[in-house]
DNA sequence: GTTAAACATCGATGAATGTCAATATTTATA
DNA sequence: TATAAATATTGACATTCATCGATGTTTAAC
């Protein structure tokens, strides 16, 4: 599994009505919303950023996902090196929070212009 | 191909951080991120979102994409079905353009909470 | 050091997917 | 009606991927 390339924040490229998407801009573009792009993963990103602290263990996402704790520890990975969720380890335990501003990244460039407000 | 349902600029759900993602909006949200998750799909809607008319026609897709007619008509077809893109045929020729809302309304769910400013 | 618990990795498997060549369909034109 | 052009559909193939059981690794507790 290669990582995806993520600084923080910055976007990978301008919003697609601005200028034709280019190739290399498009397979990061579409790395980052292939590691999205899948029902348990989303579910851990909502109860990740749904949870009271911020952060989650990992202990607690096989039952309500009805995975088993490999397939978990599998989507954790892909979503880690896709740079939206951070690992921290402690004791036994591995926690998991959002990594700020790497959702807002992918989403930026499929913004639509603003509408043009008639007078 | 089973097309997504979509009512335009309704996102299927809540954000992911205002409460736990259920699996069926999960399973919904997915499949139209899915349909997003590809270069050639990316380079497709960019390519018609930056159309100084804001519609293009099949026959100029081909060519920039490096891909052969087949392909760009089945991607046409992932991103029509699942709302993104609306089919007009004028003549021998067919024509594509973004349907407004349906990329924000993928977006939305995944919009981080706004951070609290310190004093 | 042994044991137990939490998590990661490995290997296998079935399903989904991107691509193309070949063919069908639709529309305009002669 | 016959021909040509644009697009859609079909069938096949190779690749990717989600999932699980089995196993490895790390840490804490005894």
């Amino acid at each position: 599994m290669i990582p995806v390339a993520t600084i923080q924040g910055e976007p990978c490229c301008a919003p697609l009505a601005e200028s034709p998407l280019g190739a290399d801009d498009a397979e990061t573009l579409a790395r980052s919303l292939k590691a999205l792009a899948d029902p348990a993963r989303l579910r851990i990103l909502s109860l990740v950023a749904a949870s009271a602290d911020g952060e989650i263990c990992v202990c607690e996402l096989p039952a309500p996902l009805g995975l088993t704790q490999p397939t978990v520890s599998h989507h954790l990975k892909v979503l880690t090196d896709a740079g939206f969720l951070a690992r921290e380890k402690r004791g036994t335990w591995a926690w998991f929070r959002l990594v700020p501003g790497a959702l807002d990244a992918v989403t930026r460039p499929l913004a639509e212009p603003v509408e043009a407000v008639p007078a």
